[in-house]
DNA sequence: TAAAGTTCTTCCGTTGAGCGGAAGGGGGGC
DNA sequence: GCCCCCCTTCCGCTCAACGGAAGAACTTTA
């Protein structure tokens, strides 16, 4: 697999994710597969550049100069910094753990989350990923997805509770109704507990975000916060659509 | 000098910069003074694997792998969830320009920003870096760092607006009364219009970060400004103490 | 429509940078 | 003391990275 030295270097930063945030030379060694003495060379390099940095403890953890070329990004320099005031607003209103996510590759990935104090139990993060379809926002953007990326996620429809959507015929039909009626809904697909709704965040014609909101109950309310959160989308694609909204 | 593969996919990252968020190959090779061969290997490695990626217009960007790995930077998923609550209030009650900083080198990075909606001139931005010597928040993160870089500090200091501190005895002087009375201010020595005040943050007995804001004018207010600072400061430095707020 | 100028992509023979096994610290637990 | 684990350094071999060059794709100029 992954030979060139650049491709180590990446898989050692690789390495981190949520539950791994702090690692010794010999974790990394082990995590990547790589002999000790590699390591520790690439390791250095990547440290002396910062995008590596030392604890205390003498653990590695993701430096400041990845957390910098991070905030360039355009999902966090375009995308959220619209969103930022609407989510604001939305979650005033609602007072519901609300969710900006994207599609990326075959899943779904949080951008921005507002949490409730009243909380439901959600998985979902900022920075991680969830599998499509089993979400309110992961619909939504399965509905309006390539249809080669729909075919791909329609193969592996993993349950994960006990009313996960895991037929595929059931699931398109699902995707029909959310491209026909313009909001997705869950219900405890993907953790017990949680419902959800979400709706897409267009920039001009193509659907580039979902906006989701999750609560303990729907079936009162739904209307009110379909309304509300396709307002909030509505002046994302706005802002989005906007004046150079990217670029400051 | 950068010789090494790794040093070179880094400098390929590096050449991305809050004036410079978009890229195309060319740019890259030229700013990074790679042969446009060697720039297209690595670019191309780099954004196979997730670091970078394509706008619609061919040009490159940072990717959202590099994205979510610096969601896992300990400034971010450490200082600065412990500090988010305390910046709104602090907002809330202030309406000021609010500021979390560390120092990187013989730099101050700003780590987090709540902007007020009377502008105030202010230069800062999140992951940006500004001198020490001409900021609130850097003169703290100065009063308080390790002999070696403060004597550094002192030997450059670079005149930005007429009212710069560039004697090192009248900085020193300042730096003495900041650790004597707790807070330090600016007026106009960053950009004219715009003073600051601000406090250290610790966590144990170092101090690990600075909190400060941004006002139009300081000689009323200050007393109350400096107290509403320390309260959040201090609230900060219990929730970093507390129990392990760095892995949750 | 051709010509000249971009920028991007692919090819391939040479060579020195990266490789990694091995050996040498350092510390802390028993 | 001894053992075990983790980190760091060394060094000769080899193969991956290098980059000049040629060509494809696309744009601008004449």
């Amino acid at each position: 697999m992954g030979a060139t030295v650049t491709s180590r270097a990446l898989d050692i930063l690789g390495a981190f994710d949520g539950e791994h945030r702090s690692l010794s030379l010999t974790d990394l060694a082990r995590r990547t597969g790589l002999p000790l003495a590699t390591a520790h060379r690439l390791v250095g390099e990547l440290h002396r550049w910062g995008a590596l940095a030392r604890e205390p403890n003498g653990e590695y953890v993701i430096g400041r100069r990845i957390w910098q070329l991070g905030l360039l990004a355009p999902v966090q320099s375009g995308l959220r910094q619209a969103a930022s005031p609407f989510l604001h607003d939305l979650y005033g209103t609602t007072l519901a753990t609300v969710h900006l996510a994207v599609r990326d590759g075959l899943e779904v990935l949080y951008v921005e989350r507002l949490a409730g104090h009243v909380s439901v139990p959600v998985v979902s993060r900022v920075g991680s990923r969830l599998p499509m379809h089993a979400t309110g926002v992961g619909k939504v953007l399965l509905a309006y997805a390539p249809e080669e990326v729909r075919a791909e996620v329609l193969q592996r429809l993993t349950r994960i509770t006990a009313y996960t959507v895991t037929q595929p015929a059931r699931l398109l039909e699902q995707l029909r109704r959310v491209r026909a009626e313009g909001y997705a809904t869950t219900g405890e697909e993907m953790s017990l507990g949680a419902c959800s709704v979400a709706v897409p965040v267009r920039n001009g014609d193509t659907v580039v975000a979902a906006l989701g909101m999750v609560v303990p109950d729907l079936r009162r309310q739904l209307p009110r916060l379909v309304s509300a959160l396709q307002v909030a989308a509505h002046g994302i694609s706005r802002t989005l659509a906007g004046p150079s909204v990217q670029w400051k």
